[in-house]
DNA sequence: CTAGGACCTCAACTTAACTTGAGGTCAAGG
DNA sequence: CCTTGACCTCAAGTTAAGTTGAGGTCCTAG
């Protein structure tokens, strides 16, 4: 039953070249992935991989939060918790989804204020930008030392974006 | 004339301390900025860094770029088309918000579309992202190789964010 | 005058996210 | 039987974005 290389129609499983070719990722990619939990494979007799149809599924997922900015780490998080082994039920989404709601908000009401504040402080003329509408009142900024406050919606729940955070002392 | 550190009320010119504190950002951070072109400095007579009151949005304008999955090759870039030397004018931060609008608007497209991919999977109870609406017609999918297509709203202009893009063979 | 903080430079280290390469297996075709 | 293409593992290299550290300068306060 094990369908082997050959591309042979649609198949139900797919080794990894196929996986990679269609997903868009590299073959290196996906062992990458797999070493990092955020994929699963069975293998065959000859031990090859071989990936459900689901993971097309996962690596779409995996490659589109990516792009917007959220880590390997926090994608691996979420799609934990769905079950590898099976077929994402309904619920499983619904639970991801619900997750992933707010960060998701977040990251939009963010990048929608960095796209307005340009607009809005071309529009007024007032050159600056923590002048204007973002300016707090009486410069005094520099109570608390974190951050641009502004302009920062929020310090985020899930937090492990690419950005190195706060100066840790580890 | 030269504002040296003892704090005093609203300095007219930052050292990399004071602009560490006000911005969040470490100082070493400050020191690797500038080595990149992305912010600039005067000297004090004893070789210190100065800051112009514009670098601390300068600064706030990175971290908020960043946050949002902007590279900092991207981000100096675009930085590039401000005058370092003086305060930037109206037409400065308008030729910046013209060229980042549509990178942003498309970056928020896509936000929005994550998220609301994963709520309409669950409304319509497909179990699935890429069947549904996000499915194209015949599972066709294997003939350019080139990403996740239905999710990804088009190939971003400017394209230079942490997802190591297509494997180039350099 | 000497100690403390804040600053300087430059090189080396770190982490995430991959890629590259060396050396080896496996199955189908000529 | 032998080659070819796709696959395997594991170790090492790469890039971006910083951080850490060693060794040195400078000014202000005690």
């Amino acid at each position: 039953m094990d369908k082997l290389p050959g591309p042979v129609g649609v198949p139900q499983v797919l080794t990894v070249g196929e996986l990679a070719r269609r997903s868009g990722v590299a073959v290196s990619t996906l062992h990458f992935y797999e070493a990092k939990g955020l994929i699963r494979s069975e293998r065959s007799v000859g031990n090859q991989r071989r990936y459900a149809r689901a993971a097309l599924r996962r690596v779409s997922f995996i490659r589109v939060a990516q792009r917007v900015g959220i880590s390997l780490a926090d994608i691996a998080a979420a799609l934990a918790s769905l079950p590898a082994t099976a077929a994402p039920g309904r619920e499983d989404w619904a639970r991801l989804s619900a997750a992933w709601r707010s960060e998701l908000d977040e990251r939009i009401a963010q990048l929608k204020k960095l796209r307005d504040t340009l607009d809005d402080c071309i529009g007024c003329g007032c050159l600056s930008i923590d002048r204007c509408r973002l300016r707090n009142p009486g410069d005094k900024l520099a109570e608390e030392g974190a951050g641009p406050r502004r302009l920062l919606v929020k310090p985020s729940v899930v937090g492990a974006h690419p950005v190195r955070d706060k100066p840790t002392r580890r």
